[in-house]
Formats: C-alpha cells, sequence, structure tokens
DNA sequence: ATTAATCCTATCAATTTGGTAGGAAATACA
DNA sequence: TGTATTTCCTACCAAATTGATAGGATTAAT
C-alpha cells in the first residue's frame, strides 16, 4: 500500500505543477486545497526540496516551486523519494541492492525470479510517466 | 517492501511444488530447508489452507500439500492472500476497492490515474505466472 | 496409549507510520 | 529597523503493523 507520504506528496507536487506561474506556493495553501495535514505536509515538502525536485523560498510570499519543467521530472525519481525502493525485495533493487542472507543462490530464488518481473513491469510505467503527464499539465 | 510473511510463504509454496510427490509436507521440514522461523511458518501455512491454496492433514505423517497443480495455481491469488490487495491504493483496487474521502472526482486525481496504471501492470505479471512457472516445475 | 503432527488463542517487542509542538532562521516590506 | 510571514529544524508521541513466540488443544497413525 502507498504511505500517506507519499500520496500527499504526489498530491501537492500535482497542485504545484498545475499552478500557472512558477511562483512559489505556501504550503498551507496546499494543505488547504488538497486537505492534508499542514505540519506533515511541511515535513514531506522538505524532503523533496531536499532531494532537488523542489525548490524553496523563505520569509514573505516565500514557498515551494518545481525547480525543472513538469515534463522533465520523472516519476521513477518522485516515487524513490517518497517511497522508496521501487523493488518489492531488495534483492531485485537496482538502486538499493542487498544480497538476501537466507538465500544461497539468486538464480535459483523463486521470489527473486517473480519480484524481478514486478520490477520491471513498474518501473516501466514510472519510466514512462512524468509530472506533467499524470498531472495532465499538457493536454 | 515485500513482507516477511509473504515472502516466506512464497518460499514455502515453491518447496512443496518442487516435490515430486504430493505427499503432504511437515511444517518443521519446510522450516528448517528454507530458514524459516516455525512458528512464523505455521501461521503462514495455516492462513494458505484456509484460503483454499493448500490442503492439510493432521498427526502423523501429516503436514501440508497443494490443493491443485502448480500450473494450476495462479499468482494473483497467491499475492492477495499473502500480502493483501495488489493496487497501492484503495481506490483503484478491484477486490477491495474503496472511495478516498479526500478526493473530490476520482476521474481527476492524478494519483489515481497513476496507480491505475501501476496496478495494471503487476496485475498483468501476477496473472501471467503460475506456481508452476515461477518456482520453475515444469522446465 | 503414545507419538507426532496441525490447529488455535493469546501475547509481545520492535519498527514504521502518521502526525504534533515549538521555536530558529530567513526574507519582504513598511 | 522592526514586524509579519514563511520555511527550516529538532524532538517527541500515539497508534498501527510486523514479525515473531508460548502453550496447549485437537486429530491421526501405529
Amino acid at each position: 500500500m502507498l504511505s500517506k507520504k507519499t500520496k500527499y506528496g504526489l498530491k501537492a507536487l500535482t497542485y504545484i505543477a498545475r499552478r500557472a506561474t512558477n511562483e512559489p506556493v505556501r504550503v498551507i495553501e496546499i494543505a488547504e486545497n488538497q486537505q492534508i495535514p499542514q505540519k506533515f505536509l511541511e515535513s514531506i515538502l522538505l524532503t523533496l526540496r531536499k532531494s532537488g525536485i523542489l525548490g524553496s523560498k523563505k520569509g514573505k510570499h516565500g514557498g515551494y516551486y518545481l525547480r525543472n519543467q513538469p515534463a522533465q521530472i520523472k516519476m521513477t525519481d518522485v516515487m524513490r523519494v517518497l517511497e522508496g525502493p521501487i523493488a518489492m525485495v531488495p534483492c531485485v533493487s537496482l538502486n538499493y541492492y542487498e544480497k538476501c542472507d537466507d538465500c544461497p543462490d539468486e538464480d535459483l530464488c523463486s521470489v527473486n525470479k517473480l519480484m524481478l518481473e514486478v520490477r520491471d513491469s513498474t518501473l516501466k510505467v514510472f519510466r514512462n510517466n512524468t509530472l506533467a503527464d499524470f498531472s495532465g499539465v499538457n493536454e
């Protein structure tokens, strides 16, 4: 299941992307419009900023803005920041690979085999989608 | 991430499927061979039995066995029993559909849109795989 | 009877999740 | 220069979930 963090993060990104201008958007505006607890959202946007997806500006007229065009923001990156590894087991993860200590031979491991297929198909979806596609900005 | 429960369950099913005969297999044998805590595995096999995937026999010479041929056991069913809904959000779940209370219109919801694609692609993998395929029984 | 297995209920510690609180730091503008 | 406004940071917390363990009841073979 998708965590609330990821869900809120995606909704917030969509909200920002759908704005006409690229002026900074205040947290409270997003929180109210998307029905997200403000303080929680604050921490989520902060991690999105630290990962380089969002930029921020402090003080009056401050807020968060996209660092790139929506069409340039790949969902693989967004999902990795918000939800963590895309793979369902570390032994098939591209970016967070880890060997299972209970598994003598990965090539013979049925779980590995199945989850590799799942990873590939999920990755394909995220690679084919940018923030623009999935928030419907250029339609 | 895949829960240990699911991982252990899949490994256990594979172990049973790879046995030449369909004689009941004891929990302790699976636990030892697959490095799974015995008591935990007991509870997992129990839910697999209650869902109809496994059968069991009590007492001496007892154990668990497959209710159907490996090639008849679809991974969609197995995954739903072990891991729960395949969809990452209830609002795109086929079997456990639930409306989001914070979402006025699903057709406009970007999360819904993206997760629908993910669900479809994951479902395709699970529908294309039976226990036989993924444990390599008929190769 | 005895032994060997599943079945069932209850409990529990550790981790993760989803959030809140309070204030420090930076910025715009009067 | 002061004040309002916003992000930023740290710490904390309650509830739910996960990954087990314990102990015995039940069933079946010999």
